[in-house]
DNA sequence: CGCTAATAGTTGAATTTGTAACTAACAACG
DNA sequence: CGTTGTTAGTTACAAATTCAACTATTAGCG
């Protein structure tokens, strides 16, 4: 059955990327989930307005690529426990901004402090240059894959 | 709001790496999705059988990572459409055996195909050094995130 | 103005996933 | 053998995600 093999499924970089992405998510998300009942998409949500302040909501469709009904949805419930307050722009009815109220800068700071020690501990046995390295071909990778390529 | 600005949300690990995935995989996504109407698990399972042949579905659970409920539901719906067939295994009636059907053989050699030629267009611009050094990389952080870190 | 198109964000229904409980078959050990 | 525990795989139900349609508001332009 198996026939040529010089590719193997462990090695199809689409693959391995959603087996680290995965495995690499785990501690964190147990992190949120427990702490917090959040959603991946509300922890990223509460991150966007923890570290860059008062958004829209499409600001953070276009910085993270999360599909705007997922946002929505997020705030709603980050909004629905207070980490969160929106103000109608009265110069385009139509936007809102967001920005976190104290708990939710509170929720914020805590799962920063849990973050960073996290990645440290995920990262264990790597070198700063390889850390460096991998973040720049992740980079690379994630261009080439939403430059929408032809199968 | 921005704070200790040596975390960004870019540079977390956990986050660049799922922003990697989803946009590498969207291109190969969209070729198993519009040729069979395969879902992410599917053609997972279909490959794992194409490429290592006849084997059981705590086979492919124990190597994929994938929890038991999405294999078993991911073999019915590829038994549904005959890309493949089961066999009970008469020592141990508890098992059974899957294998691929021709049909599943030529969705598989096709799919293949596909994803090797989307794979060279994924990494285009990177060295063969450059990749094995991501491939690495991934792994150890994969190992890494599984054995369950304390947050 | 008044019509058509575009944008921001929400909602409902269908699909997919996650969790836990389940059935069936075997194992172990008295 | 018979009771208890374990393993393989399935299923039911709840939760989350997707997709398309929707409301509300603004923009463009005759």
């Amino acid at each position: 059955m198996t026939e040529k093999n010089d590719f193997a499924l462990q090695q199809f970089l689409p693959y391995m990327l959603n087996q680290a992405a995965e495995a690499s998510s785990l501690g964190f998300q147990q992190a949120y989930k427990e702490r917090y009942g959040m959603l991946r998409t509300e922890w990223r949500v509460l991150f966007h307005l923890g570290l860059y302040g008062r958004m829209r909501a499409q600001d953070i469709v276009a910085r993270a690529s999360i599909h705007k009904t997922k946002v929505s949805r997020a705030v709603q419930r980050l909004e629905d426990r207070r980490f969160l307050k929106r103000e109608r722009d009265e110069e385009d009815r139509r936007r809102e901004h967001l920005e976190l109220t104290a708990a939710g800068l509170k929720a914020y700071k805590d799962l920063y402090a849990i973050a960073s020690k996290y990645e440290a501990q995920l990262t264990e046995g790597l070198t700063a240059q390889e850390l460096s390295e991998l973040r720049r071909l992740l980079a690379v990778l994630e261009q080439n894959g939403r430059k929408r390529l032809k199968t």
